[in-house]
DNA sequence: GTATTATTTGAAACGCGTATTAAAAAATAT
DNA sequence: ATATTTTTTAATACGCGTTTCAAATAATAC
């Protein structure tokens, strides 16, 4: 059990670190150019290594698309809360929330597409970063603010998450199905919350 | 304003039946081998022209995509058709609709994502679709359902909009996250509903 | 130094969507 | 047949995600 000979693995921190590294590029490339340009072969040169060493570090492009995701949904959750200060109405509070929520994605049409459209629904690869906890966290604000409105409300979970996957199917046929004819995103937004509020 | 010397152009039916034929090969290739085998060298292969043509009659991958979204649509209005035998009672034909609308989807993955994921947010290709009334189709079950409900309703638009979306919403992220504990199917369709049955 | 192990590299390959462009072929009027 | 016009083709190119694999490099123990 002594040490052996030969190069020692990369410790946890040196992952961690050329992990960091590739995220910071990777966004640096999707702020700079857009998502279309971040490629796995223009970020290893960003990186300053082989296009090959980023598949000894990473599954595929996907995870490491994934390290974007959550600068963006952090960025969200920013948007939403902001818009919850100084108001007290449980009701409104979640109105607001809610429509700031759908009308992030709106008008960040390359972000949707970066966090929800970029998987080939993908299996296992979503499933890190869910334990990651990222995505509870989205859903814990509405899942609070619906326990704000209702406390002792038993199905909080069901209407949170209903509520959750609702914005993002009106964010999404807002984004891909642009020019149809669509009501009001308020209007859609309310109505949506209608099953919530009661 | 007499006919010209040189071959003519194409006659609006020799152009419809290579795009027909086109369909047929593209949706065989898709039945047999999946989404991902649906390339376009291959399928002018299966065609039996160059690659090139295809690219003289279509504008893109997408715009040949879209000739099979018709097929599955239908095919998941059928199944949507199909439950509501036998019931009379508004809401629970509604119910039922939802129920079926959200199952398909989750049962059928790799539809969805031809359907919902295979476009790049693009603008003008999902439009002239649009204009086809296949949409209109989709919007209009839930629509006539939800008037068969509420006759007279004046936000019907708005409700079966809303309704669609969200339901579209529900089965991409149990498609997209299929690990996250989602409530039941039933449920979160049950809670989508409760604002527009009321 | 040498041996050993871990990591990175480079080059090549596969098929992909898409674009360009010159050459070939097809279909017509005269 | 010839001229004219439209359509198709073949070849080539670009960058893409991904894989394979032998060669190079780095870091350690002895």
């Amino acid at each position: 059990m002594t040490k052996s000979a030969g190069r020692p693995p990369l410790s946890e921190t040196d992952i961690q670190e050329f992990r960091a590294r590739v995220a910071r590029h990777a966004m640096s490339i999707y702020r700079e150019d857009g998502f279309d340009a971040v490629s796995m072969r223009r970020l290893s040169k960003a990186v300053g290594c082989a296009p090959t060493t980023l598949y000894a570090h990473f599954a595929g492009k996907t995870e490491i698309l994934m390290l974007l995701w959550a600068e963006v949904l952090s960025d969200m959750e920013g948007h939403v809360r902001a818009c919850l200060k100084g108001r007290t109405e449980p009701a409104d509070r979640l109105r607001e929330a809610a429509l700031a929520f759908v009308t992030y994605w709106v008008d960040h049409p390359e972000h949707f597409r970066l966090v929800f459209m970029s998987n080939n629904v993908g299996r296992s690869e979503v499933d890190s970063f869910i334990e990651s906890g990222n995505i509870e966290n989205g859903f814990e604000i509405f899942r609070n603010l619906i326990r704000d409105l209702d406390p002792g409300c038993e199905d909080a979970n069901v209407k949170s998450e209903t509520l959750v996957a609702g914005m993002i199917g009106l964010a999404m046929c807002l984004n891909t199905i642009s020019n149809y004819p669509w009501p009001t995103l308020s209007q859609m937004t309310r109505q949506l919350l209608s099953g919530t509020i009661s």
